[in-house]
RNA sequence: CCGUGGGAAGCCCAGAGGUAGGGCAGCGGACUGUAAAUCCGCGGUGCUUGCACGUGCAGGUUCGACUCCUGCCCCACGGACCA
């Protein structure tokens, strides 16, 4: 009862903005969580697993959950996870994860941490600098006796299996490794560790992370030394769009957080062809612009709403991207999709020719417009691609670059995927 | 380890010797607003565009195999062992 108070009405600005704008789906104890943020700056942490190369939008909420708690005058803690990411969280999946190697953990971790500096206030001096550790430093020279004598011994099985992770798993007759099983203890370590020696009492992460998280949260209360006070836990809903998938994922691969990967163009476009239904919650859990200001842009209808998407594609990717690359994205869109000649601002993807059949062009590495050139041959014969705002039909039409201008051709495959290409 | 049933395109399922069919998702077109809805089309892959390869993997029988046979892998259920 006292939960649903404080989430109601919270007193401190910070759970406050969360929970109006959508971050908050559990939390351990809201009545202590909503004071201790009122009263002064909580050290929180959210745990990365560099498990993939790169950020993607999927992970995008709980960087936003950081980036809004900083910006409330608390210090986020970026726990990079290439110990536990050695381990492999069970949690959310019905198999063991393929084992990592070290160099491509080592690798990825070097790539994602990069990345925070987009989203975080670091190294300003100012004490709530966000800081990135790795769990590596501390778990990496754990000895095995000493940790099941320190560690555990608090925790038990009982109570483990019956956690949702490891619960669906032995329901199912699915295999449960035992290193998977040891991964829970790991992170509530992490979480004994942080509080320890950074003075970390809060703890968030997506709603699958739940069981990990209280774990943390129970194993501070018997051991931690309540130097800090007691310790939290708070987690994300799982973000999905109004057709009900999850955020992130399109038909030409995940929306990536690095411009190797995802060209800021990409990534504007991303956002500028959401549905109507989740431009709102996009606004509210993806930018910074105030709820007050969100709720006035959302009174827009009809077609008055492609600028308010506009402008989350603009903030969106001014955050990941910067803020030229972020203009830049916005004018090659008003180019590419505004119906003129001059796609000067679209950037260009070169494609080898001497010459190049249509279809290959299609399906070039560099383009990829279609998953196949099976399916690139039925999408051109029903009308689906034009050079230069000219239907081109034949799949096996030869392009020469002679044809073409040194800045390119403008290449639309689909209603969404245009391309400024230059062959040659 | 034994027995039974099953693996088919991103997902669900029909086909039980005659050359892979339906539903959903998806993609494309029209209409629009780079949205949704609706209608129409596509519907594994490759390429030399009418041909080759595609029903877990490898063989075999057959004019012809998703279908029958052998071996292997994986999954579900039941049993044995641990007890």
């Amino acid at each position: 009862m006292e939960d649903v108070e404080a989430l109601k009405h919270p007193r401190s600005k910070a759970l406050e903005t969360l929970v109006e704008r959508g971050f908050v789906e559990q939390v351990s104890d809201a009545a202590a969580i909503d004071q201790a943020l009122a009263e002064g700056m909580v050290t929180f942490y959210i745990g990365y697993d560099p498990t993939a190369p790169s950020l993607h939008v999927g992970n995008l909420v709980c960087i936003m959950a950081m980036r809004l708690l900083q910006r409330c005058g608390h210090r986020p803690i970026v726990l990079l996870g290439s110990g536990t990411a050695r381990v492999g969280d069970p949690s959310g999946r019905s198999d063991t994860r393929k084992m990592l190697d070290e160099q491509t953990i080592d690798a990825q971790v070097q790539k994602i941490s990069e990345h925070f500096g987009h989203f975080l206030q670091m190294g300003t001096g100012a004490p709530n600098d966000a800081v990135v550790v790795d769990n590596q430093s501390w778990l990496g020279e754990l000895r095995y006796i000493e940790f099941l004598r320190e560690i555990g011994v608090h925790f038990t099985v009982n109570r483990m299996i019956a956690t949702k992770t490891y619960r669906e798993r032995l329901d199912q007759e699915l295999p449960l490794s035992f290193i998977e099983f040891n991964y829970q203890l790991f992170q509530a370590y992490d979480f004994l560790h942080l509080y320890r020696h950074h003075g970390c009492t809060m703890q968030l992460g997506g709603s699958d992370q739940w069981g990990n998280m209280i774990s943390g949260v129970e194993l501070i209360r018997r051991i931690g030394g309540g130097d800090h006070g007691p310790a939290y836990c708070l987690t994300f809903p799982l973000l999905t769009t109004a057709d009900g998938r999850k955020m992130g994922k399109t038909q030409r691969g995940a929306i990536w957080l690095h411009a190797e990967q995802l060209s800021p163009f990409d990534y504007f476009q991303y956002w500028v062809s959401c549905d109507d239904a989740d431009v709102r919650k996009l606004l509210l859990t993806f930018t910074d612009l105030p709820k007050d200001e969100i709720e006035e842009l959302c009174r827009a209808e009809g077609a008055a709403l492609r600028d308010v998407k506009r402008r989350l594609a603009y903030e969106t990717t001014r955050m990941a991207h910067g803020e030229e690359a972020a203009h830049n994205a916005q004018q090659a869109a008003a180019q590419a999709f505004g119906g003129g000649d001059d796609w000067s601002a679209v950037p260009a993807v070169g494609v080898p020719a001497d010459p190049i059949k249509l279809v290959d062009l299609v399906t070039h590495d560099a383009v990829r417009a279609f998953p196949s050139k099976r399916a690139a041959r039925q999408r051109i014969e029903s009308g689906a691609v034009r050079i230069d705002g000219e239907p081109r039909t034949d799949p096996n039409e030869e392009l020469h670059p002679e044809e073409f201008p040194a800045e390119g051709l403008r290449l639309q495959a689909g209603k969404r995927c245009r391309f400024r290409v230059v062959i040659g």
